[in-house]
DNA sequence: GTGAAAGCGCTAACAA
DNA sequence: TTGTTAGCGCTTTCAC
């Protein structure tokens, strides 16, 4: 079934069918109807790759997620899918590893796809203008920026929360409930990347309370999996290390927390306060229900494709959007009970 | 770039690099090393629409996913994700409503993509003859079964627990722990799916343990929301109903009631016993750990792909696996403390 | 408003 | 082992 049998079916050339198909304006609106009416009663479906083909272009755009497993991005993806389609975009998805090379990944995909744009999901911070030049397609960073690179600001799109400020409002929140010694629970201190940036504001915060940083109060996990947050803070804790707060950079890491406080016997928020940023459904559901910064997961999708599908169309330049989370004051967060003394 | 740029750079015609990159054997290694080395050099990444239009095929599958908000899902996915593509296959998916039609979604898709095959990850129970030849492609029902369909098992792949079996499994470590008083958390007892299936499960554990079905335990969210769990939970406590156990057919949905159990003051396991179906990695999380059935997300994900490919490349017929689930303890669950009477 | 025909980049006979 | 060539199904000039 191809459109050379719709064409045959009604009695006119392919073109008038693709054109009929495809909303031209040169077409008799008898005619339209007609060949849409036998597309339909033939079943006929184009064939996309043809069809790519010959228009040189695709009408689709990529999604490159990377560090698939989180959570946080499912909500995100499907805005972003719903938005798509909406406006009349296909798209097409590349799950890479959390530590891939989502520039190398998203340059291939565009070249083998044809791809109009690219929106990358989760990515570092450190681009380079080459690394944008490689994509060879617009594309926006969704849910991070490029803090680190030298990139410039024309050149690509994002749309995320601002990091650093939002890590520092989660710590400021900690230490007006009287915490000092407030713990972080991160990937890493210096992956260029979203770990580092809420580690820049939780140091700020503690420096502007005139808290004295400490190393021993950095929880470091190394990947972004529950059961090693689990470890950590139940580690630091069994291992005797003094702290009456955690400020969790990941919801989902901000539940493991939880769960190791409870079974070395101590209470949240009793003798813990937990912290995290997210906003994740789950999230809601522990208990006490976990105070969070929820980051707007539904309009973050929907900004990065309307942004990008602009971009495409030309409509619109480059676009760095920073949206604001909302505090959810949650039970997992409580006043200070006692002075802790450094450990 | 094209292949033709290739091919002008080595000094030799399109059809030998073709046939060098696609490792045909007909080509010399000296030829085949050049032009590899050629394509890497000049970035040559072959364009997938002309091939698959060429060769009017595609080497990609479809990955049908249903109610895609299903964190069951994650870890299936990207079995299949993986699984596939070291079987060199790639994949493209489509995301469709709890509600929507994955057999046109389907059918669609394989038209259009020309896919060689689909996975279909999540669905109804209920195909006809006629709906699977809609499809036009082998496929595969993954986390789900045809139970109520008169399709002929020759027809389709399926990769699923045995619902019926599990859900009876579940609710007999309640009954074994004492509890007579079960209520299941589902999504609807007719649904022609999961939840109608281990309904039954569930009716028939109670059956056979001579304990009478009772209506007012049937807690229907006609959706798979967490919220709407919560609500069914909480309003069946705080007006009354007398039960001493949940039996829930999915982790989320458990999560959810436990929370319920807590805000109206109740504990679990003390006061409810709670057990789910699914295994997903939050509800290890939660305190008391959730007691549930844990599906081989993994194995269920890997084997839909594998037994795919090998239908796709004609090496075996469709297969029906049934896997099993391995119980996780938790600490959700625990004896009947008191005799309930029905309300 | 419609048709004829030239490709899009690639694969796969068929020749050589 | 390699080259020549005819499409794959579609879009898009360019005539009419």
């Amino acid at each position: 079934m191809t459109i050379k049998d719709v064409a045959k079916y009604c009695g006119v050339s392919v073109s008038t069918v693709s054109r009929a198909l495809n909303g031209h304006p040169d077409v008799s609106e008898d005619m339209r109807a007609k060949v849409i009416d036998a597309a339909r009663l033939l079943h006929y479906v184009p064939n996309r790759s043809a069809r790519d083909l010959a228009s040189n272009q695709s009408d689709t755009l990529g999604l490159v997620v990377r560090g698939s497993t989180n959570p946080f991005f499912d909500p995100v993806m499907h805005a972003i899918e719903s938005e798509c389609n909406e406006l009349g975009y296909g798209i097409v998805h590349r799950y890479i590893a959390s530590d891939g090379d989502e520039i190398a990944a998203a340059a291939e995909f565009v070249q083998a796809k044809r791809l109009k744009g690219v929106i990358l999901l989760g990515g570092r911070f450190d681009y380079s203008e080459e690394d944008a030049k490689s994509i060879g397609a617009p594309f926006v960073c969704c849910s991070y920026s490029n803090h680190f690179g030298d990139l410039p600001k024309e050149e690509y799109s994002s749309v995320s929360i601002n990091d650093i400020a939002e890590a520092y409002k989660a710590t400021k929140a900690l230490i007006d409930l009287g915490h000092r010694r407030i713990a972080i629970l991160l990937f890493s201190t210096d992956d260029k990347s979203i770990s580092q940036l809420r580690f820049d504001g939780y140091c700020q915060a503690l420096k502007d309370a005139g808290i004295e940083f400490d190393r021993n109060l950095v929880f470091e996990t190394g990947t972004l999996s529950m059961s090693s947050a689990y470890e950590k803070v139940r580690g630091a804790i069994d291992s005797g290390i003094q702290f009456s707060a955690i400020f969790s950079i990941a919801d989902t890491m901000a539940v493991a927390a939880m769960k190791a406080i409870f079974d070395t016997g101590a209470k949240v928020p009793d003798d813990y306060s937990v912290i995290g940023i997210d906003g994740i459904e789950m999230s809601l559901y522990t208990i006490p229900t976990l105070a969070t910064l929820c980051q707007p997961q539904e309009s973050m999708g929907r900004e990065a494709a309307r942004i990008l599908v602009d971009v495409v169309e030309g409509k619109t330049k480059n676009q760095h959007v920073r949206l604001k989370t909302t505090q959810r004051p949650g039970g997992s967060m409580g006043p200070a009970k006692k002075v802790i003394l450094a450990s």
